[in-house]
DNA sequence: TCGACAATAT
DNA sequence: TATATTGTCG
């Protein structure tokens, strides 16, 4: 799918032109890294401004191949951007900065950077930087691979992996999925800890949660009850109430959009702030999960599966709406969820938008992406941005299918009455047009956090290179932004596979339409050196963490080792 | 103490 | 099933 020249790593001229854009504050160092970059026969784009860059990236969603973000920057924090680069764009992010402290490394490593390389930065570091476009083809192939396979195959193993996943089916033993008997009992996964009589509290990683939205958009907002999305999800050992109060928080969370996209229009002329402060205000709080790979080629490289992917499906109800009065209309509609790939944000406006099509590649055979028995890692991703990130992806994914496109263009208009902090009422919802534009902006359709954006990127924004945006590409990347983190898959499964055996063949064939997962991680370990925390990041004893119960992990996060928060399992914690 | 979240109750 | 409440946790 992708259009890109570059699509294919193994193109004969490989890395040369591959589409990098640069961004930091710093007109001296754009301007050092153009030339370097240039050098390197890279194409290359500058850019001044966070907000800019991702205008950018928004616009042309396969225009760079990777994104190579300074960390400080005035409008936007470089970790923000970050967050959503990998969000709505799936791209190979390389953070810099002329702090190498180590948390502040980790930090980016968390949000998904791919590498982060110090400043002065040499020629040397910069000639190689294809190699995260490549290896993120690389595990993009693998996650595909892994991912028919499941499906063919239907992944036999449980058990030993124990992964939660593992199971095949949502078939589920209804008395899986009953916590109520199994109190004491849980799964097996949470036999880990019997002792306590709570029960292990499902954490909600970025891959669970991406299942979730799958299972939302398949059955279409309107419709979603706990039970078909439990049904859909395949996750044995998910109970109706944990689905049920999932639920109820993605709700609230899509409220809530609505109102930061409020906020956002407001604050910025469209353009949001991203501050990690305000990361609480409307962030879904889901949890990055990082997934390592036994197999992995790289040994060691966890990935954060960073697919983020939100469905923006509309909100159901607009659960603020009346609170707001902002926003005139509640959504009375039901929210389908379309797909929606708005190439220009601005012009269209859907109401709903959903990844539905993606998934109809991908959902239809349900894979099961259960049976990744990677472990993960919970990070907690700040979802700030949400709102545009979710629109992001909708706008990538699909055409609009809109009929829902209802959004007179008028986004710019967004009044956002001050009140930020209003809801909109529905967020996708969307029924009214008047609301949308109200919302426009907002949350309410992806597209409309896109953009705001693009009018201000101009002003800062020079752009040496453009690419041709690729309509498909978007597909592709919805696709990824679905979700379907192979990542997760666990190793015995990646052995399996013997994916990494067979990747370079599969190379080729590789198209952006593969692209299914945010490896983004991977690689930073290696570079990152996170050897350096073998407890947290050894392979071996994260695999063997259930993947969603990180409750018990909690107690772990408070590791002195780790500075920033990261979220560590330890060894032992998990005793499958 | 507060907010967020998942669990639990209604 | 939807919503409200509760219990945890940071």
């Amino acid at each position: 799918m992708m259009e890109n020249g570059f699509s294919s790593p193994r193109n004969d001229t490989f890395p040369a032109g591959l589409r990098v854009l640069v961004v930091d504050d710093d007109p001296t160092w754009l301007k050092i890294l153009e030339k370097m970059l240039k050098k390197c026969s890279y194409e290359v784009t500058t850019c001044g401004l966070a907000r800019d860059a991702l205008c950018l990236l928004r616009e042309k969603k396969d225009g760079y191949d990777i994104v190579i973000s300074d960390v400080n920057m005035p409008d936007m924090d470089g970790f923000k951007l970050l967050e959503h680069v990998g969000l709505e764009m799936d791209l190979p992010v390389i953070m810099m900065s002329v702090d190498g402290e180590t948390s502040r490394v980790m930090k980016g490593v968390q949000h998904g950077a791919c590498d982060y390389l110090l400043k002065p930065i040499r020629m040397k570091e910069l000639r190689n930087i294809w190699q995260h476009v490549f290896r993120k083809r690389i595990h993009e192939v693998r996650d595909i691979e892994s991912l028919e396979g499941f499906e063919s195959i239907q992944i036999p193993r449980y058990g030993s992996d124990q992964s939660d996943d593992g199971y095949l089916f949502t078939g589920e033993d209804p008395s899986m999925r009953k916590r109520k008997d199994c109190e004491g009992k849980y799964d097996e996964r949470d036999c880990g800890d019997p002792s306590s009589s709570k029960k292990a509290r499902v954490v909600w990683s970025v891959d669970l949660h991406q299942k979730f939205v799958q299972a939302v958009n398949q059955i279409g907002f309107d419709k979603v009850g706990p039970k078909r999305i439990l049904d859909l999800m395949n996750v044995p050992w998910l109970t109706r109430e944990n689905v049920a109060s999932h639920l109820q928080k993605y709700r609230l969370y899509l409220s809530r959009l609505q109102k930061d996209d409020n906020e956002l229009t407001t604050s910025a002329g469209g353009i949001k702030h991203t501050d990690s402060s305000k990361d609480s205000a409307g962030g879904f709080g889901l949890q990055n999960s990082m997934n390592i790979h036994h197999n992995d080629v790289s040994t060691g490289s966890y990935g954060f599966s960073g697919s983020k992917s939100f469905v923006q499906n509309l909100n159901p109800k607009s659960l603020d709406c009346e609170k707001k009065g902002i926003v005139s209309e509640p959504i009375t509609e039901p929210k389908r969820a379309l797909i929606v790939d708005i190439p220009n944000p601005c012009k269209v406006r859907s109401s709903q938008i959903g990844f539905e099509s993606s998934f109809a590649s991908l959902g239809g055979s349900q894979v099961d992406f259960t049976a990744f028995g990677s472990t993960t890692i919970p990070t907690r991703y700040s979802w700030s941005d949400v709102p545009e990130v979710l629109f992001r992806h909708e706008s990538k994914s699909t055409e609009l299918e809109d009929g829902f496109s209802q959004l007179p263009p008028s986004r710019s208009q967004h009044h956002i009455q001050a009140d930020h902090i209003k809801p909109v009422p529905s967020i996708s919802s969307s029924s009214s047009a008047a609301d949308r534009s109200n919302h426009a902006n907002h949350a309410t359709s992806t597209e409309s956090a896109i953009d705001p954006l693009p009018v201000q990127t101009k002003n800062h924004i020079s752009i040496t290179n453009h690419q041709a945006f690729d309509p498909l590409s978007t597909t592709a990347l919805s696709m990824k932004s679905q979700g379907f983190n192979l990542s997760c898959i666990s190793d015995l499964e990646s052995t399996q596979r013997n994916i990494s055996s067979g990747i370079e063949t599969l190379l080729p064939s590789l198209d952006e339409d593969l692209k299914f997962c945010w490896l983004q991680g991977d690689y930073l370990a290696m570079n990152l050196g996170l050897q350096d925390f073998p407890e947290y990041y050894d392979p071996g004893i994260v695999s063997e963490v259930p993947i969603h119960l990180y409750d018990a992990l909690r107690h772990d996060y408070d590791n002195p080792c780790d500075p920033t928060e990261y979220p560590l399992i330890e060894q032992g914690l998990f005793i499958v």
